[in-house]
DNA sequence: AATGAATGAGTCTTCATTCAT
DNA sequence: GATGAATGAAGACTCATTCAT
């Protein structure tokens, strides 16, 4: 571990801060509706020192998003490693990466999808409706799962818990289909989803 | 259902096949990349004839997006009617979402988040860097469940498709945890998530 | 006086209610600010209706302005021939004149100068800044008259009325200068002005 | 009279600028049909400067205007109080206005109506013909006064330069009616406007 | 090194005019 | 002759980036 010089030491504070502002920033109105300006005022800092420190605004967002990533990763090495059993082991994962996530909310909300962050004013009812158009889904999604308690065949339970644990398979499924074109088709994950969905993991079941 | 004029069909017609251009410009660029000029040049009309039809770009792309869910929506309702038992409906309304995606990429795409929509040709470096952050997270949970297919405690199966699934569904839950005031805290819904996770919904397990 | 036909006559009707229509929308929002649409809709005419009638926006603008020109003219030509006496003669001319203008407002709200014009909700307090200052100037005025009230020199009155007399012809002579380049320089009608203003026009004072 | 920093300095020499430029380049086109690229290239900045110094197009051409009319306020204040009698005073005020209008014809050409600002190259016969009708106008007015001559009841002098004060009075009382409601209706200054005309201001006539 | 004023390319939106029906 | 949907040129305004101080 170098010793830094007190030059190199400010030099990784206000890039910290800059980071810090972006972060904010990004997180409140998006990439695309935020300005260098904003990020400036923000970290106190003039917008010519910016660009001192990150070669333009994209790299600033990627830098910031880089190391928050960085920094989650070797939370979460240490953190499982000091369990021995699986089942402890994933837990603490989740347990982790939720505490990272309650931590830093603003970080999190920057990947937000860009829908969320229309000024639209003017279109509020639109994006009321088409947020009501999701809730419908959901809801056919939980619907059929209280039906499943009524059955007896599922263990009584919070369907809307479950039936938002069903959609965020799906979709985490269909994103890597879309962006990556080596995975298969959705439609083949169909039944090892339901199937996980079911029966779960574990061996026995 | 009442006879439309030929006026009336026609109008429905081209407002179809703008609404088809900004769908496939949308998922190409993100809202904010995309110009009307390029949604104009993509549906073949000019630039003022969209706004015969959509009061601005961000009507436009409100609209789009409400009317593939409807679409979606109603979709479902059918086809999980035609199914009795619990398990028959989820299955078959996971499959009706991921055939719907797969005939809908574009749709899909729109959700993306900001990220994916930078112009970087400059940052392309940095975005492969934050990928693969992305992939070393997912690495540690699949590296986790291998380890549980050791342990013998877990079902074989392929780790990648668990890691993604719990994933998924980590990552809902944060995201409704932060667009949602109400919602419980992540953490709350750790031992849930796992539970579902290793057990799943059946009851017996 | 030829006879007209049925079509001439039914060509005429229109003709007018689409003069009229646009004296009414250039009136409310002056020339760059109403549309054609608009005018078409307040005539209860299709848009390219209003252009089998007037090449375009313009000749519409001209025309309509032509006509009540014209409608004025006449008007004054037949009141002022009854009167034998000059004095007389000038009162019926002033007379027609303002009733003319008491009956058709809108036609000379048209003449109105582009400021009144702007759309200027955010710019309202500058706008009424600006009022202020004309006031203050006509207030300078008024004042210098009413000192000629109390000096004994000038008859009392309405200080109102005479400041605002003193600026009208103020006015129309700097504008006669400025879009006539023939004409005398205004600082040498100063003294005109001044001696009209003070003494009248009557032979004796 | 606090010092102003360089800064602050040179500041206000290029709002200056850009609001001279403004006056030019509104006084030749009008409010509508001056770009504000014009203004940018006629000042010698870019575009975006021009918002650095004036939130927008309309926010700039108040404050052009309102600037110059504090000018003409504060020479006339000190101009006129500089004299003692009445008429002095108003022929030195006169006299100010118009040596200002002859130094600021830019400004001054501002508050032009919008029919003077219109395109019309095509239309230039039809705008020669509303300009002829005009000068009928005037013409019917200036023969008027022309038999007073003759009837000896009016000084001899010059027709047009009477003709001409005449209507400045007519045309400011009938706009002040127009857009101010309280004001008495035209007609019923009818007499005073020709009593002031023939007989003047002073007190003995 | 820090600053922030200046830059101007880029984009949404309007609206006069045309022309197929 | 009447219609009004389609057109696309034009213009206000924003904001990432530069560079002189």
């Amino acid at each position: 571990m170098k010793k830094l010089s007190r030059k190199e030491r400010e030099y990784r504070t206000r890039r910290e801060e800059i980071l810090k502002a972006a972060e904010s920033v990004f997180a409140q109105k998006g990439f695309h509706n935020s300005t260098v300006a904003e990020i400036a005022k923000e970290s106190e800092f003039a917008i010519g020192t910016i660009y001192q420190f990150f070669k333009n605004k994209e790299e600033l967002y990627y830098i910031m998003m880089i190391e928050k990533f960085d920094l989650l990763y070797s939370t979460l090495l240490t953190g499982v490693g000091k369990n021995i059993k699986c089942s402890e082991k994933l837990l603490c994962l989740v347990e982790i990466v939720f505490a990272f996530i309650e931590g830093n909310v603003d970080f999190f909300k920057v990947f937000t999808w860009e829908l969320n962050v229309l000024n639209s004013n003017m279109n509020n009812r639109l994006k009321d409706q088409l947020v009501a158009k999701h809730f419908a889904y959901i809801k056919l999604i939980s619907d059929t799962i209280k039906e499943g308690f009524q059955e007896g065949v599922l263990k009584k339970g919070n369907a809307d818990d479950l039936s938002t644990a069903l959609v965020g398979m799906m979709n985490i499924f269909s994103f890597n289909w879309i962006y990556n074109q080596r995975q298969d088709s959705p439609k083949s994950k169909a039944p090892i989803i339901v199937n996980l969905f079911l029966n779960g993991a574990i061996r026995g079941n």
